[in-house]
DNA sequence: CACTTGACCTGTCCGC
DNA sequence: TGCGGACAGGTCAAGT
């Protein structure tokens, strides 16, 4: 599931492989996709330059010289997948990472062709989406207007995340942390990671977490986040990079996807939970809630 | 208003 | 082997 540490990959990888590049052409079969695919695209997407891929929460920003923008939503199963011109089928020599075979395949919702290769937006789930806007308008969309702050930012203090999450003070800590407009970026992945690090039970509500361990678990978010950009993000399923590649993130999950194996802090078996509507995994030994709390 | 749950999709896995 | 159903989770709409 492509959170902040996979959509940054993937725009670091895009901003790699695409700046400068020419559209040559954009095709979609696949309105739900990209609902407004249709007409402007020629006028404003074919032979534009593009000049920068830029990242708000878990959205990315595809400028191009046109003045317009291409706004891509990976939801759960998105890729967005570069292949170069006539390569030997995978860009950057690492054949042996990819998840994926021939593009375009059946999961292909959109194929931007440049100079120099071909750009595809794989979606097998199809709730992703992809959008055309003008440049200034992209981040009036509603959906960037109620978005919190980036957790990475340079200026994201742990005052700000505290007073963040208390706009939520009745909900569970990690529902908070899932919650895009209390903070961005963060999905499912992290929020366990990051509440297991803080020894934070994610059923305790927001109000009910003492200060010392919302400073911890500020200071672990960032470490989670952190060391998975490193890793080049969580390959569950479907992610992959700009390139094609999974990355390596789960590998160094303490909780995620570990029901049933030892805690590595205490040696308990990690139990997997219902929080919020989500699968939830938590070591019940390091992460307790009080005696009869609601 | 504050918060929780269900719908949107489709591939995968599990049990029969 | 085949089939039905549960499950995965980001976001928004609908429900409590």
């Amino acid at each position: 599931m492509p959170e902040l540490p996979e959509v940054e990959t993937v725009r670091r990888g895009l901003a790699e492989l695409l700046l400068g590049q020419t559209v040559l052409a954009i095709d979609s079969q696949f309105p739900k996709s990209f609902p407004n695919a249709p007409q402007d695209v020629a006028k404003f997407v074919i032979g534009s330059q593009i000049t920068a891929v830029r990242r708000r929460a878990k959205v990315l920003l595809i400028d191009l010289s046109s003045g317009y923008s291409l706004l891509v939503h990976l939801k759960m199963t998105g890729q967005l997948v570069y292949r170069p011109n006539q390569g030997r089928g995978f860009a950057g020599g690492h054949p042996n990472d990819s998840l994926i075979g021939p593009l375009p395949d059946n999961s292909t919702r959109v194929n931007l062709k440049s100079t120099k290769g071909n750009l595809y937006f794989n979606d097998q789930r199809r709730f992703g989406w992809m959008r055309l806007l003008p440049t200034a308008q992209a981040t009036d969309l509603d959906f960037f207007k109620k978005i919190g702050p980036e957790p990475l930012a340079a200026d994201f203090t742990a005052a700000k995340f505290k007073a963040r999450l208390m706009r939520r003070p009745g909900t569970t800590v990690k529902a908070a942390l899932l919650d895009q407009s209390v903070l961005a970026g963060v999905g499912n992945i992290y929020a366990d990671e990051a509440l297991f690090a803080a020894q934070i039970h994610p059923a305790l509500r927001v109000r009910d977490v003492p200060i010392t361990k919302l400073n911890k678990l500020f200071k672990e978010l960032q470490a989670v986040l952190n060391l998975s950009l490193a890793k080049g993000g969580s390959s569950d399923r479907n992610y992959v990079d700009a390139q094609g590649r999974k990355g390596s993130y789960l590998q160094f999950a303490k909780v995620f996807r570990r029901q049933n194996q030892p805690c590595p802090r205490c040696g308990q078996a990690i139990v997997k939970l219902r929080v919020a509507g989500r699968g939830t995994h938590i070591c019940p030994h390091d992460q307790k809630l009080p005696k009869d709390y609601k």
